[in-house]
Parts: structure tokens; C-alpha cells; sequence
DNA sequence: AAAATCACG
DNA sequence: ACGTACGTGATTTTG
């Protein structure tokens, strides 16, 4: 079918200049100081947009003239409350027109209307000649276009975050059918442009309205029959609500002075579209937009250069760039290729086979004196250890750098050269990366190349915003210690863990048949939807109405029928069958271990991550679940598995960053914290079981910025408790709630939130216009520097722990971090002296911190009984 | 590819 | 009136 692509030009631009604006960090600007973020951004979309192309298809962008339109002729209030656009991004509006026109992409904007009428006519026209239409555009409004043929690719946070909505999917987000969206509009208002729509009607009630009644005129008329709050307001308000939804209504039949044919993406003049990238220093979109549309090629491209040679010669650098041409994401047993050597004046590519047997290089690699600069070192080790090279001495990261200025950007390569505002060579796909060796060897080389090059500009930056600690002391040396976890492994017995299975999938099946007998029928029950009709058919659920069949809904009604509990239990089952038995064992390698990566440059916290498999997530609160862990073992039983664990390391944190007087106190003490809390929220010396249970919940909750009603769901009681409780907890703490009022207010000015070493994790989401967003972005701004202090404190340690491991010669290995947990391998006749030492490391790990960490401990043959 | 679910801290 | 606890990864179903 023929493809049309529409995109709302104000809306993207929008997007794209504050997807890019970093409050703390100048913007992106050209060398004359135009400011060029926006235009960056934008110009990326469209380029992904065009690459996909197959060739004729129709590519329009629509934009608002900034002018006043009809809307503003019917209410001169109409959209009042916007604030002034942003000057920078202002700046980018001509510019953003000069790019699209050198991108030979075709324009349209009309006085008088807003670039949705024109989208909408545009669309609905498409359609109707036979198009299948995709709208691109950030603004809700857009969603009454939706149609059989038109769908509304609307746009999140980031730029890439897409989501495709169509008849289907409009319907299950909110209930609605696209031509009702005006009236929602209507009933609801919107303070974005500033419409007041009909007062006491919210989302609920709208939708509510609109599903009974369809249309806000039949509701307004039905009106007059009901009786309530609610249906005095719809009358009394009645002319708002028509108003608002006449001003929500796009126009779908302006005239318009061209045919959707016109708009066929023919290409681009390369030379023209050069030039403009010159002039605006944006140095990547020539290689990202698709060479097959450039016409009139007359382009000048500088070769890199690089040399394949079957051995290093001699040189004096003290540092040299590095990488690897292998599948960056199999980094532990995949093939790898070959390897770069970037040095000062040129870059050299060796094949691996030559490389082993290259002594001078494999010197170099080993050489602790020999600086070595990359893009994550980690892997790079990991996988050279395998073929029996040994690597030392990483100076500079360019994945860890990229992480610690921006902890929210995407661990990407691609992406992160570019945010770097350098393009590597693409290769089609990963297989292709071989095959078509020239371009594998050519992108590894410039790998090996800007890593080497980029390293002091990107060290400057990081000084500038005093991360060069952060970065210098603990990531950097950190990743080294990583590497080696990753090489080591930890072990996992697959007989022993078939044996746990088995009785696992023969409860499965047992519960699998109860369940069928139960519904009377066979169904898929690991299907939400297929559960949901059955419990809709046994009278468990109410019909029409939306649930989850989550754990947490699915409680509340096991007392409705049998069914239920066994769905819950089938579901265990399932889940440590799927997850932790069928989906470890394909993990274990011949030496009987797995080899999980550990993520460094993946949470926005600096926490860690695990994958492949994740280690840190198997089972330990269900009994049963727990069973799993005793196939960890090391068959040789002169090896112990030895565990140490922060005790409530991220509330110790919190009251050591708020200064918490009482609970510095209580932490200093060793008292029970969590009783602590509940004798001064209940106001009582001795507290019920269930008093301290709500306590700890209160507790845990501070820490992820907690609600009256996220309370009163997690301990299922009313809300007005929940609110009582966490009053009282203010009441008890105020130095808490000093901290929680101080770190938003710094959010909001900074745009970003800091630990206690310093690691930025930026909120730009603060300002967001919808408050669900910006409530999120305050909750996180309040949990990161709780959580990520106590990340960074885990990371010093595991360098301390490990540095001393390998001063002193031990065989003691560090093979496991759980985020407040760090587990050994450890030979009996090390256990007690290094256990001794850890401890203390552990819980010393940062001195000047004014709260004293605790440390329990302990280490069995499997991690079952090491805990 | 996204949503739903559930395992962990 | 709004919507609702932070940070992850793996598996399965579904559009």
C-alpha cells in the first residue's frame, strides 16, 4: 500500500530542543553560537525516517505560522497560558526550515489555522486516495484522526520513544473512540491551551459520560433528565463545553494548494544539504541520512585511514587506542575478528589469529605501563582473556565517560559516538559485520581511533562538572574489577538443578489440569486476556469492566473462587520453571558456570545491572522459589560461598545525607529501626506486630517518594491512613521532610540531582507540561540520590575488596554484586582472615560518612545456606 | 515491538 | 480533579 508520512513540525521541534537541553551543560551550539540542539535532534528523526523509506513514498511537514488563528478569533483566551516559547528554540524555527528545504522535504503552513488542520486534511485526503498514513507528532489532540487507514505515531520522551496508536489501541489507553476525543476534550478542558471545558468533570467521568451517551451534546441534553453535582455543572457549563470541543475539533477540509503527489520524497541535493551542515557544525547527519536519495553526488569524502598488517611495529606511544571487532553484545564466547591499535599518526587492524601470535602486541596489551583508551574495556578484556590475552591499564572509557555525564543516555555505540558528535561506519547487520569485512574492520578502527582522540575533550568536560573523581577512582577501576567477575563466573550445577525443576513442572501440570476442571474448558493460562474471560464467565470479575490480573488484584478475589489461588500458584510455578530453571541452564558454560554480565552503564542511578543470565534477581522470598539457589555450588568442596550484606544501607544513607538526628542515632545504636518508627508514629512504647509491619513499609516507602494512596495499596488499608502515617513519620523526622521539599526545589533549578560523590542523574522531565510526568520525575529526584549514593558506596568497596584481594595474593574471588550484597568464592583456608577483612572494608569503605554501616555475613557450600 | 507479569534490591 | 513508591531483566502473549 502506498505510505504517506505526515509530521507536526512545532510539536517535534519542540520535543526534539528539550530531549536535547541539558540545564547544567552549555547547549549545542554552532561555532558562531547559534544554538543547534533542537535542530540536531529533529534532523535525526527525519534522517531514521527517510532510511526506512523504500522509495515513493510521501513525506510532508506541517507547521503553525505563529500567527493568530480562528481559534484565537472564537476565544480570545485561547491558549493565554502558554508560556513565552524559549529563545533558543525560537532561533531554530527558521533554521529548522532551511534544513527540511535542503533535505528536499516538502513544507506547508497557512495563516489562520494551526498545522493539525492542515495535518488533518492532508491525512483524511490520503486516505481517501488510497494512502496508508502515518502522523508524527507529540500532541494528543491528533488521536481524533485516527482512522483505518490513519494512525498517529505519537511521541514520548525521548525522540525515539514512539508509540503507534491506532482504533485498537486508542480504545484500550482510553476507552474512547477517535471522533469522541473533541468532546472528551469538551467535557474535560485542557490547561494546556487553556480551555476551561465543563468543572468537575475529570477523566474518569468523561469517559464514563462518553461510553454511556456518545456524544457531549447528547450528554448535555441528557442532562436535564439526571439529578447530581455533575449534570448541574454540564448545564450550567454547557456553553464552555460546546466551545472547547469546537476549539479541540481539527479541520479535516481546508483547501489546500497542492496534491498529496506533490509531496513525493524524490532526495536530496547533496551538496546543498553539505553546506548546511557545514554552516551548523552538525558533523553526523551526512552519514545517518540514506546515501540512495542524494542527487547530484558530488561529494568529497575524507578516507579514514587505517592499515591491516599481520604484525605491530615498534613504537613509543605511551598510549594507544583499542578495540575489537566482535559481536559487542556476545562479548564472552562470541567470534571475534581482529583488533585495532590506534597510535598517534595512523591505526593498524590485525586478525586475531595473527594477533596470538604477535609477541610485541601481545606485550602491549599485557603492559601495565602502556595506557590503554576504548569503549568499554570491560568487554574488551573479558573476551581477549578467553583467547588467552591478557589486558592492563585502562586510562580512558568511552562508554563510562558517556555514562557518567549523562546516566539517561542509551547504551548504544552508535548513539553514544554520536552524542560525542562522531559517526562510525555502519555495517547492514551483525553477521554482515564479518562477512563484509572491509566495513567491520574499517568502523573497529575508528573505534580504536576517536576513542584514543576524544579522550581529553571528554575528560575536560567530566572535570568541568566534577565527575573526574567519580569517573578516576571508582568507575574506571571498578569495570576492571567487573571484568574479572566476569571471567570467573559463578557455578551452577545443571543436574542439580533439573532435579528442583522436576518437581516444579509436575506441580505446573498438576495445577495446569485442577485449573481446566476448575473453567470447564482448556485455555492458555499464561494468557492475562484468556484468564480474564474465564474469571469474567465464573462470575469473578465484573463484566465490562478493565482489571489486571496481576498478583496484587488476582489476592483480593481468591476468596470469589477456586480458581483463583491455583491461577496465582500455577503462575509460581511458571515463572521459576520459564525464568529460573529452562532459563538459567542455557546459560551454564562447559566450565559448569555462568558468566553474567554486569551492566555498568545501564541503570540512571549507578546502580548495576545483570543480564544474560540476570543473577541478581533469583529467587529468595518464596520458599519454594528459594530452593533454586541450592544448585549453586562449587563441586569442589574446598570452596566455601561466602556472603556480606549492607544492613538498610539506603535509609543509613538517607539519614546520613538529611542529618536525621534520630535516626543517626537509632542506626549508631543498632536499634530496630523499623520499631523506632512505629513507637513515635503510634505514639506508643510497645507496638504490635502489625504496627511495626506498617512501620517498615513507611520506611521503605520514604525512600521511593511515597503517596498517602501508594501506601495505603501496599498495606491495604484506607487512604486516610496511609496519610495519618506518613504525617506522623514528617512529624517524627523532620529533617526528612526538609530534605524530600530541599532536593525537588533543586531539581526544578538544576534540571538535575546529585549523590554524595557526586554522580548526576538529570530530571528533565521536571517541567514536563503533564503532571503525571513531572510527579514521577519529582519522585525519582527524591529516590536517585538515596539510591545512588548507596550504589557508589557498594562500587568503592568492591574496588577496596578487590585491591586487597590481589595486594595479598588471596585466591578469594568477588563473583556476585546484589546491589547491597557482595558474594566470594572462598577457600576454606582463607575464610576467616578474608572475611575479617572484607567486613571491615565494607563497613568502612567511606569514613566521613556520619552514619555507621552494618555488615552481616555468612557462607555455607550453596548459596541456599549462605544466607 | 510492546504490554503484561513477576523475580530481585 | 488528577493519579499514585524507586531501580532493574526475562519470559510470554499479543497486535
Amino acid at each position: 500500500m502506498k505510505k504517506a508520512i505526515i509530521i507536526d513540525g512545532n510539536s517535534l521541534l519542540f520535543r526534539a530542543f528539550y530531549a536535547t537541553f541539558n540545564p547544567s551543560a552549555p547547549l549545542m551550539r554552532s561555532k558562531d553560537g547559534t544554538p543547534t540542539n533542537a535542530i540536531f535532534a529533529f534532523s535525526n528523526m527525519l534522517a531514521r525516517i527517510i532510511s526506512s523509506f523504500k522509495g515513493e513514498e510521501r513525506l510532508l511537514v506541517v507547521f503553525d505560522t505563529g500567527k493568530k488563528t480562528f481559534r484565537h478569533k472564537e476565544l480570545d483566551t485561547y491558549k493565554a497560558n502558554r508560556k513565552p516559547i524559549e529563545p533558543d528554540l525560537a532561533i531554530q524555527m527558521p533554521i529548522a526550515h532551511d534544513l527540511l528545504k535542503a533535505m528536499g522535504v516538502y513544507t506547508y503552513e497557512l495563516e489562520g489555522f494551526e498545522g493539525d488542520d492542515i495535518a488533518g486534511t492532508a491525512a483524511k485526503l490520503a486516505q481517501k486516495e488510497g494512502y496508508d498514513v502515518s502522523i508524527y507528532t507529540s500532541d494528543k489532540d491528533f488521536l481524533q484522526l485516527i482512522d483505518k487507514h490513519i494512525k498517529i505515531n505519537l511521541i514520548k520522551k525521548g525522540l525515539s520513544d514512539i508509540k503507534v496508536m491506532d482504533e485498537d489501541t486508542l480504545y484500550q489507553d482510553l476507552g474512547l473512540k477517535p471522533y469522541q476525543i473533541p468532546d472528551y476534550k469538551g467535557l474535560m478542558g485542557d490547561s494546556s491551551d487553556n480551555l476551561k471545558g465543563i468543572p468537575g468533570v475529570g477523566q474518569k467521568t468523561a469517559v464514563k459520560l462518553l461510553n454511556e451517551l456518545d456524544n457531549l451534546e447528547n450528554i448535555i441534553a441528557e442532562a436535564r433528565n439526571r439529578t447530581g453535582k455533575i449534570y448541574q455543572s454540564i448545564i450550567d457549563n454547557q456553553e464552555s463545553g460546546k466551545l472547547c470541543k469546537h476549539l479541540a475539533t481539527i479541520e479535516v477540509d481546508l483547501p489546500l494548494p497542492f496534491d498529496i503527489d506533490d509531496t513525493t520524497y524524490i532526495g536530496y541535493n547533496f551538496n546543498e544539504l553539505a553546506e548546511f551542515c557545514k554552516k551548523y557544525d552538525l558533523k553526523t547527519l551526512m552519514n545517518k541520512i540514506s546515501q540512495k536519495y542524494a542527487i547530484n553526488t558530488k561529494q568529497e569524502k575524507k578516507e579514514f585511514k587505517f592499515e591491516v598488517v599481520d604484525h605491530l611495529e615498534k613504537f613509543n606511544d605511551d598510549t594507544i587506542g583499542l578495540s575489537l571487532n566482535f559481536d559487542e553484545k556476545d562479548y564472552y564466547d562470541g567470534f571475534v575478528d581482529g583488533i585495532a591499535i590506534a597510535l598517534k599518526d595512523k591505526t593498524y587492524y590485525e586478525t586475531i589469529e595473527n594477533a596470538k601470535k604477535d609477541t610485541y602486541l601481545l606485550n602491549v596489551l599485557k603492559d601495565k605501563n602502556i595506557k590503554k583508551d576504548c569503549y568499554d574495556y570491560k568487554a574488551i578484556k573479558v573476551a581477549l582473556s578467553r583467547l588467552g590475552i591478557e589486558l592492563n591499564n585502562c586510562d580512558f572509557d568511552v562508554l563510562i565517560a558517556s555514562y557518567i555525564i549523562d546516566s539517561s543516555l542509551n547504551s548504544n555505540i552508535d548513539a553514544i559516538f554520536n552524542f560525542f558528535s562522531l559517526s562510525l561506519t555502519q555495517v547492514e547487520d551483525e553477521v554482515s559485520l564479518f562477512h563484509d569485512s572491509s566495513k567491520g574492520i574499517k568502523r573497529t578502527c575508528e573505534i580504536a581511533n576517536y576513542s584514543l582522540n576524544l579522550k581529553n575533550e571528554v575528560l575536560k568536560q567530566i572535570k568541568d562538572a566534577n565527575l573526574f573523581d567519580l569517573f578516576e577512582s571508582i568507575e574506571l577501576p571498578l569495570a576492571n574489577v567487573l571484568a574479572k567477575m566476569e571471567i570467573e563466573g559463578f557455578p551452577l550445577n545443571k543436574e542439580k538443578l533439573l532435579e528442583i525443576g522436576k518437581v516444579f513442572k509436575e506441580k505446573q501440570t498438576i495445577l495446569e489440569q485442577k485449573i481446566y476442571e476448575c473453567a470447564k474448558e482448556k485455555f492458555n493460562i499464561s494468557s492475562p486476556k484468556q484468564i480474564s474471560e474465564v474469571l469474567v464467565k465464573l462470575g469473578v470479575f465484573e463484566k465490562d469492566k478493565k482489571y489486571s490480573t496481576s498478583v496484587d488484584v488476582l489476592k483480593k478475589f481468591v476468596h470469589k473462587h477456586e480458581i483463583v489461588s491455583l491461577v496465582l500458584e500455577y503462575r509460581k510455578y511458571a515463572k521459576l520453571t520459564s525464568t529460573y530453571i529452562d532459563g538459567l541452564i542455557v546459560h551454564i558454560h562447559e566450565d559448569g558456570k555462568l558468566h553474567p554480565h554486569f551492566n555498568q552503564a545501564e541503570t540512571t542511578t549507578g546502580r548495576l545491572s545483570s543480564s544474560n543470565p540476570n543473577l541478581q534477581n533469583i529467587s529468595v522470598r518464596d520458599e519454594e522459589g528459594k530452593l533454586i539457589r541450592k544448585a549453586f555450588f562449587y563441586n569442589d568442596k574446598s570452596y566455601y560461598i561466602l556472603s556480606f550484606d549492607y544492613s538498610q544501607v539506603e535509609l543509613r544513607v538517607l539519614a546520613a545525607i538529611c542529618k536525621c538526628q534520630k535516626l543517626l542515632e537509632a542506626f549508631n545504636n543498632d536499634e530496630d529501626i523499623h520499631a523506632l518508627t512505629a513507637k513515635h508514629v503510634f505514639h506508643k512504647e510497645n507496638i504490635t506486630s502489625l504496627e511495626r509491619r506498617k512501620a517498615k513499609a513507611v520506611n521503605f516507602g520514604i525512600v521511593y517518594g511515597i503517596s498517602d494512596w501508594g501506601l495505603a495499596e501496599q498495606l491495604d488499608i484506607p487512604a486516610s491512613e496511609g496519610k495519618e502515617i506518613i504525617r506522623r513519620f514528617y512529624d517524627t523526622y523532620p529533617e526528612i521532610k526538609d530534605f524530600m521539599q530541599q532536593i525537588i526545589v533543586n531539581a526544578e533549578k538544576d534540571g538535575y540531582v546529585k549523590t554524595l560523590f557526586g554522580r548526576i542523574r538529570y530530571l528533565r522531565e521536571i517541567h514536563d507540561p503533564n503532571y503525571q510526568v513531572r510527579e514521577f520525575a519529582k519522585r525519582a529526584a527524591t529516590n536517585a540520590p538515596i539510591q545512588g549514593t548507596a550504589a557508589d558506596l557498594i562500587k568503592m568497596a568492591m574496588v577496596n575488596i578487590d585491591k586487597m584481594l590481589t595486594e595479598n595474593n588471596y585466591e578469594t574471588k568477588l563473583v556476585l554484586q546484589i546491589h547491597d550484597e557482595l558474594i566470594f568464592k572462598v577457600p576454606k583456608n582463607e575464610l576467616k582472615t578474608v572475611s575479617k577483612k572484607i567486613k571491615a572494608l565494607m563497613e568502612n569503605v567511606y569514613p566521613p560518612l556520619n552514619v555507621k554501616l552494618k555488615v552481616d555475613g555468612s557462607y555455607a557450600y550453596t548459596w541456599y545456606d549462605a544466607k
